[in-house]
DNA sequence: AACGCGGGGAT
DNA sequence: ATCCCAGCGTT
């Protein structure tokens, strides 16, 4: 059996496999078009799991395009606290807005790529789950199911370089009739079984179609190079005085993190203050830099001068904030020790 | 075409 | 510790 020989069978057989064994997954069972965009847009680089309980809040408290489009943008970016690239929500509240106000609605795929956050992956998945438009969609998991089918093993240098490449085979082995089943069906596949490491091909429904499979070459497909990863060591700060945290406010215009809150780095005073034993260290990877964070107490009695961007916040307001991610967690971990220590 | 953007799950 | 995740916008 070959893939691009037999579309039609192989199509059959990844329609026959997800028709059973597709997670029931909260877009799913009840659908609509808001539900497919907000889903997408939360699943652009993130994991289906991780993205869960953001999407259930989500729905609750942004209904449909219309709450989206009437919520503050502070009520916005709140609500994507911790699931990162935050321009995602910046760009789903634009969206919004736009979509609320367009008429006619976009139905193709070309059109879906017009509004913002919006790229070839995310327009062709809405259009084809939400509107049977027949596109292909090239995710991280299509490509791998691609490269495996076909045992191409060449050396990509990024992972556009690969959805380029494999784009011609997407298109060439989509299922026009029911184009939404067949994207998110070649999603799941690629999630629950054509994993990365450990492929499950004994339980693969195109096993028989899978060149890789039958050359037993499969778990060093596809081969895409990888950025080196960068250290970085960041000092921090924990200054708590009269029931109240200094926080550092990042710019609205900048690049990262913008407008959230995070402990104060021993860089935002004009002169470093003097640091006593640490009170924790932190690691953690992002994109691909490894940091370090090292949290030192401080008494605020022994700071200089304040800069302008920190900001004396109350504990019992930080929820009212954003703070990036992890500093959310640090801060609810330091201050529990902190109340059982005095 | 290359780069920056977050955070976390899985191993 | 490392890879990669239902990618996109900017440079």
């Amino acid at each position: 059996m070959s893939l691009l020989s037999q579309p039609e069978a192989f199509q059959q057989a990844l329609a026959d496999w997800y028709a059973i064994a597709q997670r029931p997954l909260p877009w799913r069972t009840a659908p609509s078009l808001y539900k497919t965009v907000v889903s997408e847009l939360m699943a652009q680089q993130t994991q289906i799991k991780t993205m869960l309980p953001y999407f259930d809040r989500w729905l609750k408290r942004f209904p449909d395009f219309q709450a989206l489009a009437d919520a503050p943008s502070e009520d916005v970016l709140k609500h994507w606290e911790g699931l990162g690239y935050y321009s995602r929500a910046r760009n789903l509240h634009k969206l919004a807005q736009e979509y609320v106000a367009l008429d006619p609605k976009p139905s193709i795929a070309k059109e879906w790529q017009a509004l913002p956050g919006i790229g070839p992956y995310t327009s062709a998945a809405i259009s084809s789950i939400a509107q049977n438009f027949p596109a292909a969609v090239v995710d991280g998991n299509v490509v791998r199911i691609l490269a495996r089918l076909t045992n191409d093993a060449r050396a990509f240098k990024n992972n556009g370089e690969a959805v380029k490449a494999f784009t011609p085979t997407a298109d060439a082995v989509l299922n026009t009739k029911t184009p939404g089943d067949h994207n998110q069906a070649m999603m799941e596949l690629g999630a629950t079984v054509c994993q990365k490491g450990n492929p499950l091909c004994t339980v693969c429904p195109v096993v028989q179609f899978c060149a890789s499979a039958a050359q037993g070459t499969t778990e060093g497909i596809p081969n895409i190079q990888r950025k080196a990863i960068v250290q970085v060591q960041i000092d921090r700060l924990w200054i708590v005085h009269d029931g109240k945290l200094l926080l550092h406010r990042i710019a609205d215009d900048a690049r990262q993190l913008a407008g959230q809150y995070e402990l104060p780095a021993t860089t935002h005073f004009a002169t470093k203050p003097k640091l006593g034993k640490a009170l924790a260290t932190k690691s953690r990877g992002i994109t691909n830099k490894r940091i370090k964070e090292t949290i030192y107490p401080l008494k605020p009695s022994s700071l200089s001068s304040q800069p302008s961007e920190l900001h004396w916040i109350a504990l019992d307001q930080l929820d009212r904030i954003t703070l990036s991610g992890p500093h959310r967690r640090w801060t609810k971990e330091l201050l529990k020790a902190h109340s059982a220590a005095s």
